[in-house]
DNA sequence: CGACATCTACGCGTTACATCA
DNA sequence: CATGATGTAACGCGTAGATGT
């Protein structure tokens, strides 16, 4: 992109355009006054964009040429836009971080639960095998409730636990699912 | 009615200057 | 006092929409 600011010549045409369009200086940079600041800032929180008839009327109002209002109003959505952004930023990244904060917790329980599977999973092979060395006495065909079987909830038994090996349950916080459950505890 | 030229306002990036730590 | 960081008024450029021819 052609960078007229930086050359010489081009400040010759800004110096000209500012004095076509700004009486008394050129170059000079004068800060508005607090009031002339005051004013389009109230402006500003109700109108980000001010109608041309609007702009002339604020211009005379506060002594201003109805350019200097424009470009005050450009350069106050390009603050405001940039200011947002950076809320917005912050916004999304403390939400980002309570979900990770979120999925750590869930990955720990998760481990913890295929830990505790894991147990029951090899309780219940000693169980099977010992019952079909004919070691077991009991005739029953109703076999008594183990210890490793009282302790699981309900939910848990109405799956075969060979259905819930390490895959399964690491799936669970894997790939798609793992939005599923985060929008879960969301 | 469509094509083209011109004007206007805007967004974006940048510059030049003022202010402050 | 010098200097770097920050804020801000103003600018140039590109572009979209409105208007005129």
């Amino acid at each position: 992109m052609l960078d007229m600011g930086s050359d010489p010549d081009s400040d010759c045409f800004s110096t000209i355009f500012n004095t076509l369009s700004n009486n008394n200086n050129n170059k000079i940079q004068r800060r508005f006054t607090d009031q002339q600041i005051t004013s389009l800032e109230t402006i500003f929180q109700f109108e980000s964009k001010l109608e041309p008839r609007k702009k002339l009327q604020v211009a005379k109002d506060l002594g201003l040429q109805p350019r200097q209002v424009a470009i005050w109003f450009q350069n106050k959505r390009a603050r405001w836009k940039s200011k947002q952004l950076e809320k917005d930023y912050n916004e999304l990244r403390a939400s980002y971080d309570s979900l990770s904060s979120s999925y750590d917790v869930l990955l720990s329980e998760n481990q913890s639960l295929t830990q505790q599977l894991n147990k029951l999973h090899k309780l219940m092979e000693k169980k099977a095998k010992s019952s079909n060395s004919g070691l077991n006495t009991n005739n029953s065909t109703e076999e008594k409730v183990s210890d490793a079987d009282s302790i699981m909830k309900p939910e848990y038994m109405e799956h075969d636990l060979n259905d819930w090996d390490d895959l399964e349950c690491n799936q669970l916080l894997d790939g798609d699912t793992s939005n599923q459950w985060l929008d879960f505890w969301s």
